[in-house]
DNA sequence: TTTACTGCAAATATTTTGCAATATC
DNA sequence: GATATTGCAAAATATTTGCAGTAAA
């Protein structure tokens, strides 16, 4: 049972043909355009904005419209390769193979931490809510990662000097 | 142990008290519109939108501008009463005394209903991360409630008679 | 050759901001 | 009376849409 992987995610490859297989039986076309922005959202190891994406394009030399980028993420999702979810009013996307990882979110610098718990999934996985069929589930904890915990604490340091001198 | 209320929030009395101590502590100004916006928010038993909160003081006979509606939600995410989160780009707020709760949303008519899990929430509350400060957390359950089930089904016959037809 | 896709620009939706008039403390 | 707050309108931000030209199948 040691180590038995429980989430951990499908290689590229596998995500890559699974979406060309997507486009095949929905009679859409594969592009060079939807092959760039998948492969490059893949290199992301969390979540990314469509402003994310555009940037790793962009440093990539390929430059796509943000059209382009907003129709081939949405068909991401609708593929079931990427979730999509907001924060602040942004879009955010992720990996669908992500989703069962306890998310540790910096209120501070916004980053994202993935975390296994075996326990807890297993509990959840068994989990039935009446009234109600469950497809996924997303458990965020919001709190101040120690980099920016130390950040913090310089700043305050340095507020309560400046005050000295006034 | 049955029918012990659905949600153990803070009596709405003691929310504005803890609002009114917020606006004094700080400076700032207890004004009608605060009051009845904070009202307002209050009579939602789940969370809601700043469209929503137009709609309810527009019914109450309340006009208030929605520069105001934005100021006042965002005052009172500050004061700690309510919390902001984000659903399809666009903000949603919720009592802040609501957060562990298990979220059930629909992903169909996008409602949400709030369940108790002790055992879970007994987990969470002892559980600790390495290099992370919790403040607080988030587990939505995402899926189908019944009633959509229900009306998707239907749907899926009349769909399939409609073919019929043809 | 058909028609799905791309990219641009314009449209939409939500939230934020600047500022004069007003109301609270 | 000093200044925080309101409301309006304009600005900013993210996303969607319409359409002409382009390219995949």
């Amino acid at each position: 049972m040691r180590n038995k992987k429980v989430t951990d995610t499908l290689p590229d490859s596998v995500v890559i043909e699974n979406f060309d297989k997507f486009l095949k039986d929905n009679g859409k076309r594969r592009t060079p355009e939807r092959s760039m922005i998948l492969e490059s959202a893949l290199e992301f190891s969390r979540q990314f904005t469509v402003e994310d994406l555009v940037e790793a394009l962009s440093n990539k030399n390929f430059i796509v419209s943000k059209a382009t980028i907003y129709n081939t993420v949405l068909l991401l999702v609708e593929a079931g390769v990427f979730r999509q979810f907001s924060v602040e009013n942004r879009s955010h996307f992720e990996r669908a193979d992500n989703v069962s990882f306890i998310h540790l979110m910096c209120e501070h610098c916004g980053k994202v931490k993935l975390v296994k718990d075996t326990n807890f999934m297993a509990y959840m996985n068994a989990r039935r809510f009446p009234a109600f069929t469950t497809s996924y589930y997303n458990f965020t904890v919001y709190g101040v990662c120690n980099d920016c915990a130390r950040k913090i604490k310089q700043a305050k340091r340095k507020r309560i000097s400046d005050k000295k001198v006034k």
